[in-house]
DNA sequence: AGTGGCTGGATAGCGATACTATCCAACATA
DNA sequence: TATGTTGGATAGTATCGCTATCCAGCCACT
């Protein structure tokens, strides 16, 4: 399959294609001269990832950048990988011009949120980070999340959660890539279903 | 209060409170003279609730717009003024060149989704379009949301919004500002969650 | 009455993001 | 040999979300 070939297919333009092969998001293709590389279901499979994180996931292009580069090059440990893979999925972190804050301790109500759940604090995890922008911006505008509310929520999130666990692949390496891509990609679905769900409730009511 | 003040207290540059100004995303202040206006507390919160569909929820300014005109000018029917507010929240509708689709009938995979489920499918809300978007864009990229965990979702989620529904004030005005608020902003809460807990699991395996 | 500073209003500019367009010489294919 | 595509490079474009500048009117203070 050669670039033309692989930008119909994936319905992108060709100087599109070309864009995330020189930002390093697409693999080169196998070069079969100076003038032409063959690509294959491989590169097809990339670019519909690209596409996803980008349009689904509304990942700016070098957060999805930092994801498939977690995915491809593991770290030392899986735990690691992990970590710095849904790291980048991030979605609130421009950080503040200092650094990204070692200022451990500076999230007092995700901490007590997480305390109350009775679950790990690490404040190290970029998505504490974003649960005490969750809140503190739900509390600032009126709709505070009460403690029965957070419960409430926190009970049904972690039988999702273990529902996820249960189904990881046992191959570390699948473990990585599903890990990441089912943390994004779930989420739009998630939401959508939330909504549905409000939806649904006020329509019979 | 004057427009340097309410800037200075909002965080914000005075620029960018007379760009929301001139936007109207922030009405006008009362006019005190040709060259002064005074501004109260409910600009404020105006400017803090921008801020967080902005930075939080991750809205476009125009997106704002659509919400914050939504929820002061209410229409006829008060499901008709909720589906305008928390259609405008939608994420992931820039639409192809031909219209917003009427083409009805098009989401497969949402209305399999929501038939499983038992819910109610209208074409028109925009969260099925995004819906069948998330789970089109999943399943192309290998993490299906196959029957079982689309079931455990849909329980979960379902037992959530009835939380949220039996928190919703009886004022009806009231109502739509709380629906749409709480949509909007308890999602990042939720996402935040979802990630912690499966950090909360991983850790202790 | 004079001076400095802030105001509403308008317009222009800027930096980042995500492409898109153009050009080129080296080939491939017919 | 004619036509077209390729990799590679560079420059241009559109949009977004501000930011900067300018202006004349006006207020408060001296």
């Amino acid at each position: 399959m050669r670039i033309s070939e692989l930008a119909r297919t994936a319905g992108l333009s060709l100087p599109t294609v070309k864009y995330y092969l020189r930002l390093g998001l697409l693999p080169a293709g196998r070069a079969v001269s100076a003038t032409e590389s063959r690509y294959g279901d491989q590169h097809l499979r990339r670019l519909r990832l690209i596409r996803a994180l980008r349009d689904v996931v509304g990942l700016p292009i070098d957060r999805v950048a930092a994801v498939l580069s977690a995915i491809d090059e593991p770290s030392d440990t899986a735990y690691d990988t992990l970590g710095r893979a849904v790291g980048a999925l991030s979605t609130s972190s421009p950080g503040q011009p200092g650094d990204e804050g070692p200022a451990a301790g500076e999230f007092p109500l995700a901490r007590t949120a997480i305390d109350a759940l009775g679950w790990t604090y690490d404040p190290e995890y970029p998505a504490v980070g974003q649960l005490q922008a969750a809140l503190a911006a739900a509390a600032d505008v009126g709709v505070p999340m009460e403690p029965d509310r957070l419960a409430t929520m926190g009970e049904h999130v972690l039988a999702m959660a273990e529902f996820d666990l249960s189904r990881m692949p046992p191959e570390p390496d699948a473990a990585i890539e599903y890990a990441v891509l089912g943390t994004a990609l779930h989420e739009p679905v998630l939401l959508a279903l939330r909504r549905l769900a409000h939806q649904h409730l006020a329509a019979r009511s």
